[in-house]
RNA sequence: GCGGGAGUAGCUCAGGGGUAGAGCAUUAGCUUCCCAAGCUAAGGGUCGCGGGUUCGAAUCCCGUUUCCCGCUCCA
């Protein structure tokens, strides 16, 4: 079967078994916003769970922080999110190409630029050593012509940008004759702006309200609160802050189910490093995060670094771990050297010192950031991809026979167990709620006594539960139970008593952490 | 934004002017059988939305909207 098939599948048997449903369905949906369902939410809780204890229970060095989603806006200007993601797009009709708005006028001026230079260029030749450049520059027609031009539309497009008028930098574009360098046409959209950021009102009156920004990443709040945990947490370098939180961006296009959402959620640990060892922790953090990824046993096949050649702004040296999704080798988590770039903002902005002072060298400075950035909504979607499997199965006589399931790693299903009575009679469905009243203390189970044994099987393996105890008849004289396993679809005869214990053992998370 | 495709039951789809259908799923009951599709019954739809043509529209016409795929952007 095709990938993309197998990708359509999977996002209907999400839908269909409780997973993850469209925003707002019964309203027509609302693009590129999903819903964790019943079996969702607990997937999530439990990835973000074995996220957090790798973090922050594993390592005496990383704390905890729950920052808060609204955050003062000069933070955003800080960070370079309010200047480096507004850019005015504008289309070009007939070859269907977008544009920075900006970005073609500024292409224009250096057009000008150009011109006046083969001007002087060719003047030059022509004077030899006797060529004044600086006189030829103010005295020359054909220089000054232009010169002028490009100082004009210097000052227009200045002003359009301070003034954020879309409808005069399309003006420029036209009144310039700018063309698309694809189809040399004119035939242009009106200019657009594509705001990275969601903003809402904060305060109740409409005077007294001002703008903020639902932030579009989590990192923000902590290296603001960088200072605060530093003192009460005497933390000592290197250490780190992990958080997991909502963030917002409003992409241009949001697509490719859950893998990129308006509405999506992060787990960001930063650690805060003595400049000039970053590099060492940065290929260091790289393999712990492999390791982590790779713990979960879908295959080391599957997963790949990204080393980027073009580094962000504030970034010293960046990697992505990508995973081979149906559609895909694709971003899951990001790793950064983001170096001082973001305290030093903060520094900057708040007139705060953020510093750190060393015991060892005796002196303060701004310490250099790895940040480890992961998408729980990918993490999610690299789970349940790696797990949806459909299988044949050959039943004794011959005939043929299939299964959907989710082969969820144990710790991770949201249902671990199943309860069954055989049948519903002679005290069976008895037995089973009692063996459920013991163990909902410790796991997420269900019973069912609906339908024939091999139904309620494939139910439970629709919805990935590893375990299925079943009570039959043979418990009644020895208190025994069979657990059936979900993959191999094998059984074994167990004690009552014993049920807790075994169980434990295998969906528990410290069995995956102890693997680190 | 452009191009293409699609909206009928929870899911997959049929029906192309004359009473809204099937399979699966769901619920209740029967059956008691260790790996889906045994029996009986029930519930569930203003056929995406609005307008037009018509005695009559899920069906024809116009508009609109949502979703999916591709292109443009992506720290």
């Amino acid at each position: 079967m095709a990938q993309e098939d197998v990708f359509k599948k999977l996002v209907s048997h999400c839908k269909e078994y409780g997973y993850v449903f469209p925003s707002s369905e019964i309203y027509d949906g609302l693009s590129a916003v999903y819903d964790y369902g019943q079996y969702g939410v607990e997937l999530k809780n439990n990835i973000k769970k074995y996220w957090w204890d790798s973090m922050v229970l594993l390592h005496g060095n990383i704390v905890g922080l729950d920052s808060a989603i609204f955050m003062h806006p000069t933070i955003w200007k800080a960070s370079g999110h309010v200047d480096a993601f507004n850019d005015p797009l504008i289309d070009n009709k007939d070859s269907k190409k977008r544009y920075r708005a900006d970005v073609l006028i500024e292409e224009h001026l250096a057009k000008y630029e150009d011109k006046i230079n083969k001007e002087i260029e060719k003047a030059a030749k022509r004077f030899g050593d006797a060529f004044d450049e600086q006189q030829f520059r103010e005295t020359n027609p054909r220089v000054l012509e232009n010169q002028k031009k490009m100082d004009q539309l210097q000052e227009r497009f200045a002003k359009a940008m301070n003034d954020v008028n879309l409808e005069e930098l399309r003006q420029i574009i036209i009144d310039n004759e700018i063309v698309c360098p694809i189809s040399g046409t004119r035939n242009w959209t009106e200019v657009r702006q594509f705001n990275l950021m969601f903003s809402t009102e904060m305060g109740s009156t409409a005077e007294g309200a001002s703008k903020v920004f639902l932030r579009p990443e989590t990192a923000q709040g902590i290296f603001v609160n960088f200072l605060n945990v530093q003192k009460t947490g005497r933390m000592k370098l290197p250490f780190g802050i992990a958080q997991i939180g909502k963030a917002f961006r409003n992409e241009i296009v949001a697509r490719q189910f859950i893998f990129r959402m308006r509405e999506f959620e992060q787990m960001e640990m930063q650690f805060f490093v003595q400049p000039g060892t970053e590099l060492d922790w940065f290929a260091k953090w790289k393999e712990i995060r492999m390791k982590w990824h790779q713990s979960l046993g879908f295959g080391a096949d599957n997963y790949r670094f990204h080393d980027h050649t073009k580094l962000a702004h504030y970034a010293n040296a960046a990697t992505d771990i990508e995973y081979r999704f149906p559609f895909g080798f694709k971003e899951v988590e990001g790793i950064h050297s983001r170096t001082d770039f973001d305290l030093s903002q903060h520094q900057k902005y708040s007139g705060k010192k953020i510093q750190y002072f060393d015991p060892e060298m005796g002196e303060s400075y701004v310490p250099y950031v790895i940040e480890t950035s992961i998408g729980v909504d990918r993490m999610f979607l690299q789970v349940i991809s790696a797990s949806y499997t459909e299988e044949i199965l050959t039943k004794e006589e011959g005939s043929s026979d299939s299964r959907v399931v989710l082969k969820l790693p144990s710790v991770l299903a949201p249902v671990k167990l199943a309860v069954l009575p055989l049948v519903k009679k002679d005290g069976l469905p008895e037995i089973a709620e009692n063996i459920v009243k013991e163990l909902r203390f410790k796991f997420n189970c269900q019973y069912d006594d609906k339908d024939s044994i091999g139904r309620r099987y494939r139910r439970q393996d629709a919805i990935g539960t590893p375990y299925c105890i079943t009570i039959d008849h043979q418990t009644l004289e020895d208190e025994t139970v069979t657990i059936r396993y979900r993959d191999s679809m094998e059984q074994e005869r167990v004690k009552i008593g014993q049920l807790t214990d075994i169980i434990d053992e295998k969906v528990n998370i410290s069995t995956l952490l102890k693997k680190l």
